[in-house]
DNA sequence: CGTAGATATATCTGTAACGGATACTTCGCT
DNA sequence: AGCGAAGTATCCGTTACAGATATATCTACG
């Protein structure tokens, strides 16, 4: 398992660092919030949920937060993004960006 | 357009369409343009490029096209996108932008 | 209070995707 | 002719993924 973290981030990782892109929230509530950001193309199952999250954390992009405020469901574990975190997803979208802007050209200028 | 909802769209397929939007190619130079295209962030080898090559033709989104013009490497193996092959591009274009857009505003409001 | 169902985290496992290794053929060059 | 490069194709080991399952705990209600 290699323990560095490249450009293009797999489709869960990119999605989960979006999901916390706003506010912190718990495994649950990251995965409902990717459905709902992707228009429902991206579900995370809980597999791919929780081992996301754990290599996260373990990786630094993502920590332990301490939730919204006390009296919540204590079950939940809230996550919040690190400078890390935030930096490489910001990397990522920028990668993104160009390749949707090549494809836009390349779609447009096609009608022959 | 197939009745069938397959995006988003594996890497590699996503990136030999758009390879193929410009102009017809063979194998290995899609792979080489994927790789220019993507500045070097996606590189196909040869099981994921063929592998990928022959599921995108059965599915009809490629077609094997003749080529430039004769006098050509004869062992080269030319595609073209077809009509539906250059919709599902635009269709999984069109998605990454509205995620691109959504990640661009959330970033830019959050100050981190 | 005590049971039922929903919520939440966590692990286990079967399958598919990926990418490198390998094989075989043909081209271009000297 | 001989040799290295280019090209297609297949095989195989590893990894990522998503569903099934397990366990604990919260909330609702009688």
């Amino acid at each position: 398992m290699p323990d560095e973290i490249d450009l293009p981030l797999r489709p869960p990782v990119f999605h989960i660092l979006l999901a916390l892109s706003q506010e912190e929230r718990h495994g649950l509530g990251i995965a409902d919030e990717v459905e709902a950001a992707s228009e429902g193309a991206m579900t995370l199952g809980p597999g791919t949920l929780y081992r996301s999250l754990d290599e996260m954390r373990d990786r630094g992009l993502l920590a332990p937060a301490s939730g919204p405020s006390e009296g919540v469901d204590p079950r939940r574990k809230y996550y919040r993004l690190t400078e890390s975190g935030r930096a490489l997803l910001a990397a990522e979208v920028g990668r993104l960006e160009r390749l949707v802007d090549l494809a836009k050209v390349r779609i447009a200028g096609e009608r022959a």
